[in-house]
DNA sequence: GAGAGTGATGTCAGTTGCTGACATCACTAG
DNA sequence: CTAGTGATGTCAGCAACTGACATCACTCTC
């Protein structure tokens, strides 16, 4: 047995994402999000640096898991294709079975002029780790901001495209959000060997 | 005459450049670049929407300028260039006689994630108008998305050159800001066009 | 198994960003 | 001269965030 509840900042996450749902992000105070969590402003606080931050706790994982991605890929791989292998593992890993909660999350950001600054900022954030891990693969600037750049711009393509289709959370229907990303780069391929 | 001290706006501006500058983001109060501007915290926040926003005032004006010049360039020009030439222009008239206050401005928000935040986003509007006064040439997509983040990512590094360089304020020294943009987007040119 | 940690949580008080409602002031138009 | 107008001031209040300290429930040690 737990002493409290466990997982706190996973409720604390889950009511975040449903008031601000219900009545937007700036009709939700912290102190009701606290509520339904069944803990205390303070609390949340001590998880959250402030109240967009709940929704972005999910970012760091990724970065973490694309960075770890691109140091496992096989060593001989084009750095463009290091960073697709790794966005495809994270596709499986981190998103596949949370399409509702991304969809959630999508539109309250596309809702919300402060969330979509501080999603700017982690997807510049994001774009650097990349970058940096590319480099200690030995990847040389600007081949290496550039195969990161392009590689969450692939990433942002495909997640589109994924919150985008028709289907339910149990729904198999359409396709995975790997094989979207798949495809997002295959189509940049295309435009950028086109000349 | 006026009625009272004119200019409250450049007032606000120029105490919270100071502030800003002497004291860090952080640990200044708009209560006191009230003070300094001889105005009380609530006009501040009659002109500017937020704390933030006082660093922010002259990107609209950019903004502004930006999209005039491109609807003001010759119909023939190129959508790139269309893009150079304003750019230039608003070089000269917007930033040449102000590199010092550039620079104060530009190590405040290097200093600060928030501003930082707030500045992304600014770059992305900035970035969308310039598409869509491209769009009202007659230019199609994905060519003015294509053509207007690369001409503000131009900008930025010729940005970046400018307020990196050495000479004070009355100083002729170094090149202008126009001719780092120009060479700058030379310098684009010649990557891209390096197949 | 009593007592000393220990880490997660709660409580409280305080600062600051930001807003709405209303008053005032200095000038202008008629 | 008076009414109007736009910029500013005053005041009260909410909500985001923080520091200091208390508490609680469990764990470890002797």
């Amino acid at each position: 047995m737990t002493r409290w509840e466990p997982n706190a900042r996973g409720r604390l996450e889950l009511a975040a994402l449903e008031l601000y749902g219900e009545r937007g992000y700036d009709q939700t105070t912290v102190a009701e999000i606290a509520r339904r969590a069944g803990l205390t402003e303070r609390t949340f606080f001590r998880y959250f640096a402030d109240k967009r931050e709940v929704l972005f706790y999910g970012s760091g994982m990724l970065q973490d898991g694309l960075v770890k991605g691109i140091e496992d890929a096989p060593a001989g791989l084009p750095p463009i294709d290091a960073v697709g292998a790794s966005l495809e593992a994270v596709a499986d890993s981190l998103f596949e079975e949370r399409r509702d909660r991304a969809r959630q999350r999508q539109a309250i950001v596309a809702a919300t002029p402060e969330l979509q600054e501080r999603e700017l900022i982690k997807m510049a954030t994001l774009s650097a780790a990349v970058a940096g891990a590319l480099r200690r693969r030995g990847v040389t600037e600007p081949g290496a901001s550039l195969a990161a750049e392009a590689g969450v711009a692939v990433f942002r393509v495909a997640f589109q495209r994924w919150v985008g289709q028709p289907g339910d959370s149990g729904d198999a229907s359409g396709q995975t959000l790997a094989q979207l990303v798949r495809q997002s780069l295959a189509e940049l391929k295309a435009v950028t060997a086109g000349n």
